[in-house]
DNA sequence: CGGTAATCTGGACTGAGTCCAAATCGCGAT
DNA sequence: ATCGCGATTTGGACTCAGTCCAGATTACCG
């Protein structure tokens, strides 16, 4: 299975009309095995430590093709490294402001874009959502 | 009236516990007077044209304090620089994916936070939308 | 199986933002 | 007025995220 993982995922790259090429397949698998947010260099981390070297430069080219093949969904969620997470149910984020801590928080509307602006602005392909404050355990510690 | 906006200024520095500082007080009338989403590099480029000579360090130093007194709105729209704003009215933005415009989208709410999210989560202070696509401007051209 | 354009590689580089320790300055108290 | 203390500023060095480039490789089409 891991093996039609990555034959779907080639798949996907192709009809988007990109290569399916060792660098990107290794960033996915790896990204699946570590799930959650993921920063550039944490994915990168985690590919050195399954012993597959990589270039730091290949993991962000593999990233921005994955996420242009909307395989992995890159979600900027403010000061310091963005994050990249593999694509599933659209939602948003929720990040403490004291603790840092990266909260998914579900889209009602589920789909993209989930917002629309109120005026004419141009094509708006995605609204993402960050929600500041304080996360729930900092809160009780304070 | 260049002095009562300081004299005010200064007044809501305080209310927020913080002193009012020339650096504060620089930054915040160039950042009237530049008016727009500006990057702290463009305030400090913006006080050095006016030979308000000031390191970058207190240009950064003055944007935080300034934004957490609420007199400047804090706005992270993606790769590359985070842009700062006078505070007024609560809103959004759109960036263009192909030139970078950066767009204002009026908050059908108004205030602050305009969003909640579905779950529990904590504290939350204030939701922040990114509206992503092509601006009119590159889809006429294109 | 070969050609070719897309992609990878790795090192150098840029740009945004932070850190630190000494000097300075606001502001409440005297 | 002015004193003193602690918040803030300064400026230089530094870190970290991400990009650029040019030569080597490689996926895919025919």
């Amino acid at each position: 299975m891991e093996d039609t993982f990555r034959a779907e995922a080639s798949a996907r790259l192709r009809e988007a009309g990109l290569r399916a090429t060792g660098p990107r397949l290794a960033v996915l698998t790896a990204m699946r095995r570590m799930g959650g947010h993921r920063t550039a260099d944490e994915v990168h981390a985690g590919l050195i430590e399954q012993d597959v070297r990589l270039p730091r430069t290949s993991v962000y080219n593999a990233l921005a093709a994955l996420s242009s093949a909307g395989l992995v969904n890159y979600a900027d969620i403010g000061p310091g490294a963005a994050v990249y997470e593999t694509a599933g149910e659209w939602h948003h984020h929720f990040v403490c402001r004291r603790c840092g801590a990266v909260l998914d928080v579900p889209c009602a509307a589920g789909g993209k874009p989930c917002l629309t602006p109120d005026i004419e602005v141009g094509v708006v392909e995605e609204a993402q959502v960050i929600f500041r404050g304080v996360c729930a355990d900092c809160a009780a510690s304070a």
